[in-house]
RNA sequence: GACUCGCUAGCUCAGCAGGUAGAGCACCUGACUUUUAAUCAGGGGGUCGCGGGUUCGAAUCCCGCGCGAGUCACCA
């Protein structure tokens, strides 16, 4: 590392305290934004200048063009990058030696001057006043490449936010999207609600829940697997429409669209039921994407997929049926185990529900549009009810695309006699090794038992629908601060700062 | 977890018939008052991921480990 470099700005930070220059003030009054410059001067003939409007902005130096007695250098803020002309009639002798002399690349920089247009048509600003807002004393990465090194995106993303544009937007996209998804429903008079990430029993989803410790009460919990359960309560209370938009944890492995932490938004509307919810989920979606990417055909890692409605509707069990010639309604478990052993694959577990999940995870791939797959097995549902005709099936749907579950949906049960027996298979499940199985929750049975109205209820996965607007082709690229594996700091850096002062 | 690939200056990368390390950007010094990957001249900067082995000699070959990426497996 070039220690060299940080022991060169560690003393011009001295030097500059000496000249009596604080290298940190505490705030600077910034008038405009990079963006609102070059838009609000665009109307500017090339050399064309607008002294008589003096206004300031401020943001991170990432490139200096020194010429002499006069400078460029671009500014980077939140909204865009905006160049500065500075020059020694324009600052005076002092100050533009104080600019060539401390101003580095990387540094914070705020100017105020009057905007005009450069001989070859840039909007710039001229600057008649500057002052450094904050001393950078690491070296830039490299400022054409940027930086590449996965390690260094994954474990130092402010290193590739501050250097990358994309990067930037990337995830001004992924706060976006959430602006969006909360404007849309609460058009539709839904509300946001909370619960606890903090459970002394996981539910609502199947899957290895993380362990923690409550030392006040000496008791063991969870980090939360999903909102569902406490949502519902919510419905036994009196509210009719609500939604959570936060993190749920799941202690499993990390894929290119799995991560251990992840966003998940949940959605429950009373009186409405599966068909209503896949109706609301379309429109949703559709309204989000066309709003980010301003199309309804997007291109995903070279893959196009189409966002017009209406969506594909397919049963699961004729989707299996069509592509595997296996009958997951009809077909015993010994005929679905021999299906799968023809395609090189089977079950941990064997017994139906894993075998019917097994099958699934075959022909999920043949799916790039976004396909709302419905009527799913009573055995893998435990929290659906039970469809009106078919009572094998269950009222339930996912929304693949891309090959990806997004959006996992259902007439929630609300019979409270049925669901305490679902549970109690759920159990059984556990007892025989599956750990993924919920757990029986009695305080929601006791929930339910007061009354829930019917209910239609969703959880969508939007890191993975942010995936695909950013066209990300991992989900560890669209959440800012992915779960890395832990390496000591002194494995990583060998510098103190402290005997340095 | 298995296999494949990668790890060299702050960053992006070269170097691998084994002979004590290079470029561009960045940094420092100098020239240059409309450049935009500015230009020109000069300079500093490296436990070549870590540990071991082979060898007179290892960034380069062999083994182990770490971290990362991809594929598969596992997993909603």
């Amino acid at each position: 590392m070039s220690e060299e470099t940080r022991r060169q700005r560690i003393e011009e930070i001295n030097q500059m305290r000496q000249e009596g220059i604080e290298p940190y003030p505490y705030s600077f009054e910034k008038t405009h934004w990079a963006g609102q410059i070059k838009g609000e001067f665009a109307y500017l003939q090339n050399s064309e200048t607008k002294e008589d409007t003096i206004l300031s902005t401020a943001g991170r130096v990432v490139a200096v063009r020194n010429h002499g007695k006069s400078s460029f250098f671009v500014l980077r803020d939140d909204s865009d990058r905006i160049q500065a002309y500075i020059r020694l009639d324009g600052v005076g002798a002092e100050g533009f030696e104080v600019f060539k002399k401390y101003v580095n690349i990387g540094d914070f920089v705020g100017v105020k001057g009057f905007p005009f247009k450069t001989h070859t048509g840039e909007i710039s600003v001229f600057v008649k006043d500057f002052e450094i807002l904050s001393k950078s004393i690491r070296m830039m990465p490299e400022k054409w490449h940027g930086v590449k090194d996965k390690e260094i995106i994954y474990r130092q993303r402010y290193v590739e936010m501050l250097s990358s544009d994309n990067a930037l937007k990337r995830f001004k996209i992924r706060s976006e999207l959430f602006r969006l998804v909360r404007e849309f429903l609460q058009s539709k008079d839904f509300v946001e609600v909370d619960t606890p990430m903090l459970h002394y029993l996981t539910g609502g989803a199947s899957a290895r829940p993380f362990k923690t410790h409550i030392n006040v009460f000496e008791s063991d919990m969870y980090l939360r697997i999903a909102e569902e359960l406490f949502l519902k309560r919510y419905l036994v209370g009196g509210f009719e429409r609500i939604f959570e938009i936060g993190k749920n944890f799941r202690n499993e492995g990390v894929s290119y669209k799995h991560h251990p932490e992840f966003t998940m938004m949940e959605l429950y509307w009373a009186y409405a039921d599966y068909n209503d919810i896949m109706n609301i989920t379309e429109e949703m979606i559709n309204y989000v994407v066309r709003e980010i990417t301003g199309s309804e055909v997007i291109s995903y890692q070279g893959k196009e997929i189409d966002f017009s409605r209406p969506w594909r509707r397919v049963k699961m069990a004729d989707f299996i049926k069509e592509n595997l010639d296996v009958d997951i309604l009809e077909d015993s478990d010994d005929e679905m185990m021999a299906a799968l052993k023809r395609y090189n694959t089977e079950p941990e577990i064997k017994e139906r529900g894993h075998l019917i999940e097994k099958l699934w995870d075959l022909v999920e791939h043949n799916l790039v549009n976004p396909t709302f797959v419905t009527e799913h097995p009573v055995i893998i549902s435990p929290l659906s009810k039970v469809h009106r005709v078919d009572s094998r099936v269950t009222e339930r749907f996912e929304l693949i695309i891309s090959s990806m579950e997004m959006a996992n949906a259902f007439s929630e049960l609300n019979d409270p006699i049925e669901q305490y027996n679902r549970f109690l298979r759920q159990a059984g499940l556990r007892d025989i090794g599956d750990e993924e199985a919920q757990m029986m929750d009695q305080d929601f049975i006791r929930a339910l038992e007061y009354g829930m109205p019917p209910t239609g209820g969703l959880g969508v996965g939007w890191d993975r629908i942010i995936m695909l607007v950013t066209d990300s082709p991992s989900i560890r690229d669209i959440i800012p601060f992915p779960l890395v594996r832990p390496i000591s700091f002194e494995e990583e850096e060998a510098l103190d700062i402290s005997d340095e002062q």
